[in-house]
DNA sequence: CTACATGCAAACCGTTTGCCCACTT
DNA sequence: AAGTGGGCAAACGGTTTGCATGTAG
């Protein structure tokens, strides 16, 4: 009855506290790329008594493990999201702050072939679009 | 006798005065993408007398006015450089630092179609791609 | 039982800002 | 001469860390 999420920080050998346990279920269970106080809340929900400092540990930890990816969209915070099997790239609404992922199989297969190009190996790259609703003007 | 970047300046009403004519020639005569310190370092050896308070007063304006563009490459601290005519993205070497900008016209054309897709306008984008030399494991 | 995790508050670090003086226009 | 810009140091906001205590393995 271990999540999968939990698995996974059992094999990467973290030893799995209250804390850690919720704040990744936090992270397994987030539709959207909340930030650490977005977590904090949301952990906080499930146990009272989870410090600030804690969720950012973890989360770095997390991220140290390859379980979360953290992402920086440019508004001064990190935000985390579960690593699954679907690799995407980010759409930002900057009117609204909402967030649309997509994948483009061309894009990726250029990317590897820039790198290539250049004499190197893709390692990770992030592709973000900044966009707005169509018809406004600004 | 003034250089482009002053010229622009102007144009934009910016009241130029002796350190705002230094860090623009500063950000103009880079070969590299500077983060504020190294503009601040390189200020000071045409004026001891520059604080950093206005390099990043004046990278701000100049951000403001379209003159250069912030760049976040993840390692925490603002990065700039001019714009000039010709678009291009960034390639990061992860194992030294060096940066590596280029153009791909599919990848840009790609990216506005996406937008397109989701019923959006793209307005900016970010593609980085952190790759390492081709030989080398890890 | 011991090494490692947590909570709290203080420290950090890049960046911004208030204040007062100096300079551009 | 008037109003904007600059320098300094203090404030800021997100993140990290030292320390004493608690807990998983």
């Amino acid at each position: 009855m271990l999540s999968k999420i939990e698995k996974k920080c059992i094999e990467r050998g973290m030893k799995m506290t209250e804390q850690r346990k919720i704040i990744a279920k936090v992270i397994s269970d987030a539709l959207d790329h909340p930030d650490v106080e977005e977590v904090h809340q949301r952990a906080i929900k499930e146990d009272t008594g989870i410090g600030i400092a804690t969720v950012y540990r973890t989360l770095r930890l997390l991220d140290d493990a390859g379980i979360v990816e953290k992402h920086d969209f440019g508004d001064g915070r990190a935000r985390y999201e579960e690593i699954l099997d679907d690799h995407h790239d980010h759409l930002i609404n900057v009117k609204t702050g909402e967030i649309i992922e997509f994948v483009d199989d061309e894009i990726e297969k250029l990317q590897v072939a820039i790198a290539k190009k250049y004499g190197f190996k893709l390692i990770d790259h992030r592709l973000e679009l900044y966009v707005i609703p169509e018809n406004e003007s600004n």
